[in-house]
DNA sequence: GGGGCTAAGCTTTTT
DNA sequence: GCTTAGCCCC
């Protein structure tokens, strides 16, 4: 079955796919087949090499990435590849920790996983405890130097320095204190504390390094220090490291993401092969040239051009709106036009952005015009409240040692439990030394609480051992159920239809869940008892909303140009190409443009056919009204491949035909060959790519007028005039 | 202890 | 402009 399909690779895929023992670096431009290398490598290994499925681990940048080869692999080879370790860094290590785990010292099994969200709340609260004033130091400026420790497997004890260091170091100290405590790991940890395994237990790393005999990994360039080291212990006996990245497409450094991975790959693999795809099946050879133009901007990358041979295209339109608002309607009647006269489907089409705030000006415009759409990230389904209250519950049951979620749910329906009596009950904890969930079970002999507070403690004690003692018994629906109606939790959904819908839909992802575990491919060790809640819960911690993104429904998809990474789309529009917000203000102060060029990059390559940029004259900025200068990247791109417009609505009239292109950020173009012609429609003329053509329109004058010409080969153009010459 | 109101801070990007 | 946290009154 692999065999067929080889027949279909360019001699570089090929080469890649067969590549024999030892690392490989392989340099796959956007839009090269970077995905496919990396199945048909994995087909390669297992149909002809005869290499046992269970022994390659292929790791992913998303869950999605993960399933979609996961389906391809399975329809080269079938059943085997069930057997194959394929997923995110996160996913792989929580597989290992799953296991392993207990291995360390303080660390259980059933631990759960703090998002984003829990690990904030948890670092405010640690910062509570040492009185140290959020005002000071924010919890978010915290949050991003443990991370950024936990990335390079640092310590708590590596920070000494100035006050600012040590005031970060007990704060992460206590953190991780409190972490262990509730024998919970935040999203670092999955792949700090299976570092920490490895290097603390060798015993447990050499079963792993004999296991994995091949290890490829995709989007290299967005590895961190710890992922790093995760890929070098275990590719270290059998040395079969397969990378596959593009340094131009890395833009996850805030994430400690080091492009020097992908750059110095060769240092660190002295004997690696490197083999590099840039031949691009994807897009036309405007989108791919502008692209190549824009991104040899950036100074530090591997030296590639991506060439292709598909054809032209269209010229990239560019459009200058007078606010939001009308970027927003432009972007709209620009759909309804490829919508309705060129035939695209609506799920052909993509709208990228920056900031995910952009998308709610955007989404509105696209009710209005009844487009469907779908917002993909973003505010997650996970990260409504009715969502994350009945997981804290869920969580809770779980893991009753998980303080943050238990803090969540004491209270909520409110029954009687305020801040008062839980300090009390904090006391308590600490005076006995146990958790504050065990607490709950001493508080009715305990002295120093009012009769009624201890009532109703122990009352709440006594549903959460009723429901854990009821998880034992059945299913994670039936769980939820019986959740909402003991705890009452369900009178605040009676009210609220919109939050009652979407409990229902977590009702349905834990059926859903259900039924697909019952088919069974997961081999998890029985030896804790609420293996099923414990996988599922497991499960949605790492779920995110991009993994549910389904590319089938007719719908246009909205997601910032992070999430854009790795997709394609025959239609795209970029909003919102303006100054300091693409580069983003950040970025700008940070000095960090070459990873913002390398976004748009990103941005530019996912598109197949055509492309739509645009950018607002007014925007509003927390509130405040800014008027933003557009985009240096606009600049960068050749004017040749760009067709600009701008707002010309209700003030068209009196303003007369004024010539907007004065304000158009585009630089003059270099070549000046039309230079002092006139054009009129019905004239022939010829263009040094297109050919012979015959003028239908003439917007403007001068070398900047905008004509469209009709090409005998290429059909009908907008361009420059200077780009034409006279016939 | 609960609920409602006001003020401040916020927005880069995500596993 | 919107959301969250903290404060005040019931």
């Amino acid at each position: 079955m692999a065999k067929k399909s080889f027949g279909q690779l360019n001699p570089a895929q090929k080469e890649a796919v067969t590549h024999g023992n030892g690392p490989l670096l392989v340099l796959a431009g956007a839009g090269s087949g970077k995905t496919r290398i990396i199945t048909e490598r994995i087909a390669y290994l297992v149909s002809s090499k005869n290499v046992a499925p269970r022994s390659i681990l292929a790791v992913t940048f998303t869950n999605k990435a993960a399933n979609e080869m996961k389906e391809r692999i399975h329809g080269l080879i079938g059943q085997d590849a069930r057997s194959l370790w394929i997923g995110t860094f996160h996913s792989v290590c929580l597989r290992i920790l799953k296991r392993e785990i207990t291995n360390l010292e303080g660390f259980g099994r059933d631990f759960t996983i703090y998002d984003d969200g829990d690990q904030l709340r948890l670092i405010k609260q640690c910062m509570a405890e040492l009185n140290i004033s959020d005002r000071t130091y924010t919890p978010r400026s915290i949050r991003s130097k443990i991370d950024g420790a936990k990335n390079k497997g640092l310590g708590p004890e590596d920070f000494r320095g100035d006050i600012y260091e040590k005031t970060v170091s007990y704060i992460y100290d206590l953190y991780e204190k409190e972490l262990r405590r509730a024998n919970a790991l935040d999203f670092s940890d999955l792949l700090h504390v299976t570092v920490r395994l490895f290097i603390e237990k060798p015993d447990v790393l050499k079963r792993y390094q004999g296991f994995f005999q091949h290890i490829l990994v995709d989007e290299y360039q967005d590895t961190n220090p710890v992922q790093y080291k995760i890929v070098e212990l275990l590719s270290k006996k059998h040395r079969n490291l397969f990378v596959v990245g593009d340094d131009n497409q890395s833009i996850y450094g805030w994430r400690g993401a080091d492009i020097t991975n992908i750059l110095g790959f060769e240092k660190d693999y002295p004997d690696t092969s490197i083999i590099k795809l840039e031949r691009n099946y994807r897009s036309t050879k405007t989108i791919l040239e502008a692209s190549n133009k824009l991104i040899s901007n950036n100074r530090h990358r591997h030296e590639k051009e991506l060439w292709t041979e598909n054809s032209l295209g269209e010229s990239i339109s560019y459009y200058l709106a007078r606010n939001e608002k009308d970027e927003a309607k432009y972007v709209c009647s620009q759909i309804r036009l490829e919508a309705v006269k060129e035939g695209y489907s609506y799920k052909d089409i993509a709208i990228f952005y920056r900031t995910n705030t952009q998308s709610r000006q955007i989404e509105e415009e696209l009710l209005y015009s009844s487009i469907p759409y779908r917002i993909v990230g973003g505010i997650g389904f996970y990260q409504r409240a009715e969502v994350k209250d009945v997981l804290a519950y869920l969580r809770v049951i779980a893991n009753s040692q998980d303080e943050m979620s238990l803090r969540r749910i004491i209270n909520v329906p409110a029954r009687g439990i305020g801040k008062g009596t839980l300090q009390i009950l904090e006391d308590i904890a600490e005076k006995n030394g146990v958790a504050l969930y065990d607490a709950l079970d001493l508080a009715a002999e305990d002295k120093t609480l009012p009769k009624s507070s201890a009532v109703k403690l122990e009352k709440f004690y006594k549903l959460v051992t009723e429901l854990i003692s009821y998880s034992r018994e059945n299913g994670i629906g039936e769980l939820i159920d019986r959740v909402l109606q003991k705890t009452g939790y369900l009178d605040i959904l009676e009210r609220e239809p919109e939050r009652r819908e979407n409990v229902g839909e977590l009702f349905n992802i834990a059926a859903e869940y259900e039924n697909e575990g019952a088919e069974g491919d997961t081999p998890q060790p029985k030896e804790s008892e609420n293996t099923e809640l414990n996988e599922f819960l497991d499960r949605i911690s790492l779920a995110s909303d991009l993994d549910t993104y389904n590319d089938k429904t007719d719908q246009v998809a909205l997601m910032t140009l992070h999430s854009a990474k790795g997709l394609e789309f025959p239609v795209t529009f970029i909003i919102g190409l303006e100054e300091n917000l693409l580069p983003h203000f950040n970025s700008v102060r940070g000095g960090e443009i070459e990873e913002e060029r390398r976004l748009l990059y990103v941005g530019l390559t996912r598109a197949r056919e055509k492309i739509y940029l645009t950018s607002s004259s007014r925007r509003l900025v927390f509130g405040k009204e800014e008027s933003p200068t557009p985009s240096r990247f606009l600049s960068e791109i050749p004017e040749a491949f760009i067709t600009a417009n701008m707002y010309q609505g209700e003030s068209r009239r009196t303003s007369g035909n004024r010539s907007e292109k004065s304000n158009l950020p585009l630089k003059t173009p270099v070549r000046q060959s039309g230079n002092g012609k006139s054009y009129k429609a019905g004239q022939q003329i010829e263009h040094k790519k297109f050919g012979l053509g015959t003028i239908r329109k003439v917007e403007g004058s001068g070398d900047k007028a905008k004509v469209t010409v009709h090409f005998a080969r290429y059909g009908t153009k907008k361009i420059i005039a200077s780009y034409l010459e006279g016939k």
